[in-house]
DNA sequence: TGACTATTTCGCAATTTTGAGAAATACATT
DNA sequence: AATGTATTTCTCAAAATTGCGAAATAGTCA
């Protein structure tokens, strides 16, 4: 089912990234998509809990899910996300993109 | 009193901003630096409430504080931060600095 | 000093979020 | 059809967040 990102409010985008499984999640999947079976494993919470924290990034619009086979696949849909959380922690890295910030 | 960013775990940045009042907060200082006074106005709540959303954003490290006569003015210390809810409420404006994303 | 002004801190009730286990779904394989 | 695997939904108690009014602070001005 692929949720479109319009019409979510800015604040719920924020509020789904504010928790630490959640930014684990999203940086797992900057590379590649990812099955939940791998998530549970990266964030260490029971599956029940995974699932509910990927509920909360479909509805902001941050990732999408893919059913395949036995497994889903999820994958991030909003890469600025991936790239801004990247630049909050190695500022260094990202010179020309958030000039005179993150430092 | 200048508070650092650094040290701040990333989801609570996220966290911080995570909440309608405060990113009117973020946007109202977006241009400019604002006394409390005119950031109760904006965002519509009571003195205190205001002020422990300001505290939020403080000890996340997004705004910093100065006391200047009667009053206390707050300006933004992460530039990259509105420049990244502008963009998440109008993609078109950011063609470049977000290529693929947002949209 | 005393009164004022701007802002923060405290204490509280209402609401939301979190994590877990059990039960429910959905689909694939035998 | 029966079984098994992967994932989600439900329910519940604990913890955190929110907004408010009252009280506390801090600095200014008469």
């Amino acid at each position: 089912m692929k949720s479109t990102r319009t019409q979510v409010p800015t604040h719920d985008v924020f509020k789904a990234l504010g928790h630490p499984a959640r930014i684990t999640i999203v940086q797992a999947l900057a590379s590649e998509e990812r099955c939940v079976c791998e998530l549970v494993e990266k964030v260490g919470l029971g599956w029940s809990t995974v699932s509910r924290h990927l509920s909360v990034l479909r509805e902001a619009g941050i990732v999408a899910d893919d059913k395949r086979g036995l497994q889903v696949y999820y994958r991030l849909t909003l890469p600025c996300v991936s790239r801004f959380i990247a630049c909050l922690e190695s500022p260094a890295d990202f010179p020309q993109l958030f000039t005179g910030c993150c430092s």
